[in-house]
DNA sequence: ACGGCTGAAACC
DNA sequence: TGGTTTCAG
């Protein structure tokens, strides 16, 4: 449900840029042949010429439209291009797509706020820019960057044929307009500036809109395409919703449009107009209400994220019909190959942007052999990341066993899964002078040595497979690591990484949130006389093992020690995958002492330092003796 | 037997 | 919270 914000007082100019049929024009970019041909991007030739997911503006010429079939495409346009998405252990890969959306996002951040809000679109935050801009009176900017801003569609200015272009100019720099429209004529001059400058350095077109909210801006960017823009001035906005079919506004392209269409015969937004919020009360809460009431005056208050970089990874393959896996070693096999494609995504991100994901998850689809259509859903599950192809490999195994576990209620049926899927979320940006802790989360087997002294190379040690107390390795021994100029899975460029990285440390502070959550990893530093811990799944709070003298089987023994939960505690704990008859406990890595810290050796001491801090964890707030050292409880 | 693969966000 | 659901492209 779409829930609205409050709108700043002060107008703003956003802008949202969409790239014109994206992964066509990376294809035509590899290869010039393609340029200015009907051609479409497909995926998995084999069955009925695969499913496209891009089309040219030639080929939609002639009727070709997304979602269609490649043979489909073929009879509509015989003269078709396709080509085809490259594959990579037996799944699409789209890799080649994600870099090239960030050479354009690198591009596009430059005049203010920039928020990625998919791989091929953008959310731009140009109010200041625009109303500097505006301090220089004239405006000046280079005429052939006015030339193209004066190609600009500006959303209810009346143009005679032929006469358009002179009525923008006109509009642009009319000096009685008022200042909102003003600030909307700079804004649309800084995106036209922006897309040339994206189609030189990329040879990417892109449209765009602008206006004084994300959501207007968004309607817009498509509304002329490719290679235009669209300016929506506040006097317009009336006129343009009245009209617009409610389907077309964001967030109500599904069941919410529908209903508005089918319980309240609403067909256009201005139809909303005329509905009291008693009359929506009926059907809506009261978020999607005020939401509906003021989507229908163009009213949206919510902010440009600063944020270039996405918030999750995940990677998925579906097996329709009968390709779907029924047995646990064909699960395995294609799990394996997920894992590892995201493995090396969020190593890359670890190598490039310093931000380490925390949770892994595992999805599935699944249908059991003899019921034909059991609403029964095969459920998620996630477990805290540990850095490592091998590792995420095994954990994604156990989630799935689990899942499956729960999916089967012990029932001793057959079964099949129909789609699985593997992500990384929870990403956390690596406060700096934290890096060298990163030498402990094991990288890529095939990693080659980056000599940067702090810099964020990873380098391979077999000894971090193994769940034991590994010891810190010196400076020297450091192995090298993957260069980032050789790391083409890369996200962004540092340019990228780096302006974010500072924006994301001012809003942590902002927020007082913490430095880091910390990663499993660290838990190699800490040891127990000669127990080790071992870490497990659950994100945020870790469930960890205890091996070793002397183990402890019981939530009392726990208790006796402080340990600050047994697995079972939690209500939702129930849910974690753990290994039968092993001792598991749960606790944060928050929760360590600061005085454990000075038992490390001191280069670790700084590392975790920040990283230490009273735990918000419900659960750890009993109070024991020995462990307490370690573990002590929360004081909150 | 399918549009496939991604991603974000709100709800409970 | 984690897990589910919705939406979008």
């Amino acid at each position: 449900m779409p829930v609205a914000r409050p709108e700043p007082q002060e107008p703003r100019v956003i802008a949202h840029v969409d790239m014109d049929c994206f992964y066509v024009q990376v294809e035509q970019r590899r290869n010039l042949v393609l340029r200015g041909q009907p051609t479409a991007v497909v995926q998995y030739n084999d069955w009925k010429g695969g499913g496209l997911i891009a089309v040219s503006y030639e080929a939609r010429g002639f009727g070709v439209k997304r979602s269609m079939r490649g043979d489909e495409a073929k009879r509509v346009c015989p003269g078709i291009n396709l080509v085809q998405v490259p594959v990579a252990r037996g799944k699409a890969d789209l890799n080649l797509y994600r870099s090239a959306g960030s050479e354009v996002v690198a591009i596009l951040a430059s005049k203010g706020k920039c928020e990625r809000a998919s791989i091929d679109e953008v959310y731009l935050d140009l109010t200041d820019a625009a109303k500097e801009m505006l301090l220089q009176a004239p405006p000046d900017s280079p005429e052939e960057i006015f030339m193209e801003a004066a190609k600009s569609n500006i959303l209810g200015l009346l143009s005679d044929a032929g006469e358009k272009e002179k009525n923008v100019r006109a509009w642009l720099c009319r000096s009685d307009a008022d200042y909102q429209d003003k600030l909307l004529a700079c804004g649309a001059i800084i995106v036209a500036q922006l897309r040339v400058r994206v189609l030189e350095e990329t040879q990417f077109t892109c449209s765009a809109g602008i206006a004084h909210n994300k959501m207007l801006a968004k309607l817009v960017s498509g509304m002329h395409k490719p290679a235009q823009q669209t300016v929506v001035p506040s006097s317009s906005v009336q006129d343009f919703l009245a009209s617009l079919p409610v389907k077309k506004m964001k967030q109500l392209g599904g069941k919410l449009g529908s209903s508005l269409q089918d319980d309240l015969g609403v067909e256009t937004i201005g139809d909303l107009l005329s509905f009291t919020e008693d009359k929506l009360q009926e059907q809506y809460g009261v978020n999607t209400r005020t939401w509906l009431w003021k989507t229908a005056r163009g009213i949206s208050g919510e902010e440009v994220e600063d944020r270039l970089l996405p918030k999750s990874h995940g990677c998925g393959k579906t097996f329709p019909g009968p390709r779907a896996l029924k047995n646990s070693a064909s699960v395995k096999g294609w799990l394996d190959q997920l894992c590892e494609e995201l493995s090396e995504r969020i190593q890359s991100d670890l190598n490039q942007n310093k931000r380490i994901a925390q949770t892994l998850t595992l999805h599935a689809r699944a249908s059991k052999e003899n019921e034909r259509d059991s609403t029964k859903k095969f459920p998620s599950k996630s477990c805290p990341l540990r850095y490592g192809t091998g590792k995420i490999q095994e954990d994604a195994m156990k989630l799935f066993e689990s899942g499956l576990h729960e999916f089967l209620e012990s029932q001793n049926t057959g079964w099949s899964i129909t789609s699985l899927s593997v992500t990384a979320s929870k990403i956390f940006d690596i406060p700096s002078g934290t890096s060298s802790i990163l030498r402990y989360i094991k990288g890529p087997s095939s990693a080659a040595p980056p000599a940067i002294p702090d810099s964020l190379s990873v380098p391979e040690d077999p000894s971090l497979d193994n769940d034991v107390f590994v010891k810190p390795i010196h400076e020297e021994q450091c192995q090298p690591s993957m260069s980032e100029k050789e790391d083409n899975n890369a996200h962004s460029a540092s340019a990228i990484s780096a302006k974010q990285r500072q924006a994301n440390e001012e809003k942590r502070i902002s927020k007082k949130l913490p430095e880091v959550k910390g990663t499993s990893s660290i838990l190699k530093f800490l040891s127990w006389g000669q127990s080790t811990f071992h870490e497990k799944r659950k994100s945020d709070g870790l469930i960890c093992s205890h091996q070793g003298p002397g183990s402890y089987s019981e939530a009392n023994k726990a208790e006796e020690h402080n340990v600050p939960a047994e697995a079972g505690d939690r209500n939702n704990t129930s849910s974690c995958a753990e290994p039968s008859g092993s001792n598991t406990w749960m606790f944060n890595i928050q929760d360590i002492d600061p005085a454990v810290v000075e038992e490390l050796p001191p280069e670790i001491q700084r590392e975790i330092q920040g990283w230490v801090r009273p735990s918000k964890h419900p659960s750890t707030k009993r109070r024991g003796s020995t462990i307490s050292s370690y573990f002590p409880p929360t004081r909150s």
